[in-house]
Formats: C-alpha cells, structure tokens, sequence
DNA sequence: GTCTATAGAAGGATAGAC
DNA sequence: GTCTATCCTTCTATAGAC
C-alpha cells in the first residue's frame, strides 16, 4: 500500500466516521462523504466496497475506543472509591470531548444487531465484567454487594456518567427554559455523580 | 370523517408507529408502513400527505404519552422520598411494557431536531422541572438540595431508571455471557434505583 | 488510483380510474 | 375512499477511460 493510498483510505475512514455519527447508518449518504472527503463517490467502493462494509469499519473502530477506555481502568490496583472517581472522571471527561459516540454506538445496536454483535463477542466483555470480583471480599462485603447487585451497580454508573450524553439535545433544550447552561452541568457532574454512588453505597451498610 | 375513514386511518397509524419505532425515521420505508397497515402506499399519502408529516404525527403522541406519565406524579403531595419510589415504580413499569419508546424518542431528537423541539415547547417543562420547588422548603434543606442540584438530582433519577432500556441489545449481550436475565434485573432494579437515589442523597446530609 | 458516466433499483409522491 | 400505474428523484454500485 503506497502513502498515497493510505492518505485517501484515511480521508475516507475520518469522513465516514463523522457522517455516520451525526446521520447513523440508515441516514447517512455515500454522497455525503465522498463531498466530505473531497474525492469522487467511486473511491469509497474502490477503498470499501459497500456502504455496509464502510460502516462495519468505522463502527468496529468506535467500539473498540469506547471499551478501550473503560476496560484498564478497572484493572488499577485502587480502592472501589478510589475506581469509581477515576472513571466517572475519566469516561465523562471522554465523553465531553466526543458526545455523540454513545447516542450512536447504542442506536446503532438496536437497528443493526447482526452487525454489531460479532464486535461485543471479540471484547472480552466478561473479563471486565467480573473485575469487580477481583476487589478483596471484604469491600464487597463492606458495601453490601451481592453477585446480583453487580450488574445493577456497574448499569447505574454507566447510566449516570452516559445518560447527560444520550439525552444532551432534550436537557439543552429544557436548560434554555430553565436557566442552566450544559456544559456547565457537565463539569459540576463529574464530581457529582462519583459523590452520588459511594454515598449511595455507603449507605447501603448502614440501613 | 366517516366510520371507514377512522378505521384506515388508525390501521396507518398503528402501523407507522410500529416501523418508526423499529427503524427510525431515516430507516422506515413507506412501503413497509403500508404492508404492515394492509393496504397500499398511495393512502398513505391521502391521509398524512407526506412521510415527515406521517412521522411528525406518530412523534407528538410517542412524546405526549412519555411526559404524560411523568407530569402527574410530581404534582401529588408525598414526601421527597415517596415521589422517588412512586416515580420510578411507575416509569420503569411504563417502559418495562414499552422498551423502544426512550431509544427512539432520544435518538430521533438528534437527528430531526427541528421536527421535534416545536413539542417540548409545548410541554410546559419549567412547570414540571420546578415541581421540586413546590416541596417544602425544609424537605430541600434536609437533603442538602440546592438549585444547582436540581438537574444533577432529576436527571439522576431518569439516568438509572432509562438507561438500561437504552442500552438493552448491549445489556442483553453482556448478561448472555456472565449469567445474567434482563427481565429478572430489571424487576429487581426498581427497588434498586429507588433505594439507590434516596441512600445517595440521604447520605448527603450527613457527609 | 482517480475520475466521468451510467446502470439498475428503490423510494416518495402524484394522476386518474373506479 | 381505495386502487393501479407511473413520474421523478435519489441512492448504491459498476464500467471504463485516463
């Protein structure tokens, strides 16, 4: 492959990922990025063949961006506190800097699972998945969680960091009406939602 | 409008509310609305003139039903905590019956913002979005609530109690790997969520 | 490897008969 | 009000020149 293919392959892929992104797979025309690339629509089946085959790239890309953020974190040798702050800090701070990943990777999910699952296949998903099994009993025990509150535990701090981001058109729209600005609510969350799930598992060993 | 019109025009719009939920605005064919509604593709522009109008028809009352349900609760008089446990109880019964209707709802704001921020001016919002303000102010004071919590507490709540219908093809594949079963987790997350939400902030008055 | 031209299919929308 | 037939546009994809 000379350098010269690898500049337009990648002007295509860097095009492609955007349109995706704002327009999802359904909306999204091959004229679109091709203009947005600025070569001919020919290129994209020389270098991609089908529309499906330049999707699957692009989504298997951003797949792997989201999971690899989150996956190492889990592997640090910290306290569960100490875990959750980093992350929430982390991955919201990731988000901010690309908020439409997450509305499209879990649109795109419900609308193409065929494509998509072969992806979650490959990510090891049960390795981390069970790395809050690699915490000492004792903090388990010391929080109260059983092995059927983890995936209520692990949904509910993904759900709080990834919601703002999901739901960032409508609260931009209900905050012009209310008086708060998003970025704002962004910045204050970081701190707010890690505060938010340790007390609310702290609390759990007392009641 | 006669009794025969009544009829076609339901049977249309049953079926469009089907495929729009399914495939979105971008991803449904006209064609597919009118096999699935038995008849043939020019009434449905007899009835709705144009797809975007058949959509924007559908959209208004997927939005209406999805506010509808959440208004009424915050005006009741219950303590802070009752609200929440009510709140969620019924939410995510709601959309434990109606799991696409969040995804779609969230993802079409994205990509047809204009079609859609005309409804929520019509929603009267602020009014709900103050209903916290309508609690006792000693009630506000014992949980350490201030203005600018207000957003990071309410979208809190719809966080845990959405997300897991957004991120259902995801959650679904991950619980076929671990031993997990989506529908027993969600049973159990309505109390979870409850529980969750009032721990976190309890807690707060005491840190 | 990149372009122009165009095939071939599909989709939204309309005209007109009944 | 409902159907058939069809127009016109748009979209993916390919053929072929350079």
């Amino acid at each position: 492959m000379t350098e010269k293919d690898k500049q337009t392959e990648e002007k295509i892929f860097e095009a492609a990922t955007a349109v995706f992104i704002e327009k999802g797979m359904a909306g999204t025309r091959m004229q679109e990025i091709a203009d947005r690339a600025g070569i001919n629509k020919s290129l994209l089946h020389y270098y991609f063949r089908t529309k499906e085959r330049l999707f699957t790239a692009v989504y298997e890309v951003i797949v792997r961006q989201l999971f690899q953020k989150i996956a190492p974190m889990f592997e640090k040798k910290l306290t569960l506190e100490n875990k959750i702050r980093l992350f929430v800090s982390e991955h919201m701070s990731f988000l901010q800097q690309n908020p439409r990943l997450v509305p499209f990777f879990l649109n795109e999910i419900n609308r193409n699972p065929k494509i998509v699952k072969s992806f979650i296949e490959k990510l090891e998903i049960d390795k981390f998945w069970d790395s809050l099994n690699l915490l000492h009993k004792e903090e388990l025990v010391r929080y109260s969680i059983t092995r059927e509150n983890i995936p209520q535990l692990i949904t509910s701090i993904f759900a709080l960091s990834g919601f703002p981001f999901m739901a960032k058109e409508l609260i931009v729209c209900v905050f012009e009406k209310t008086g708060y600005d998003f970025d704002n609510y962004i910045e204050q969350r970081k701190e707010y939602v890690a505060d938010f799930v340790i007390n609310a598992i702290k609390n759990n060993t007392i009641g």
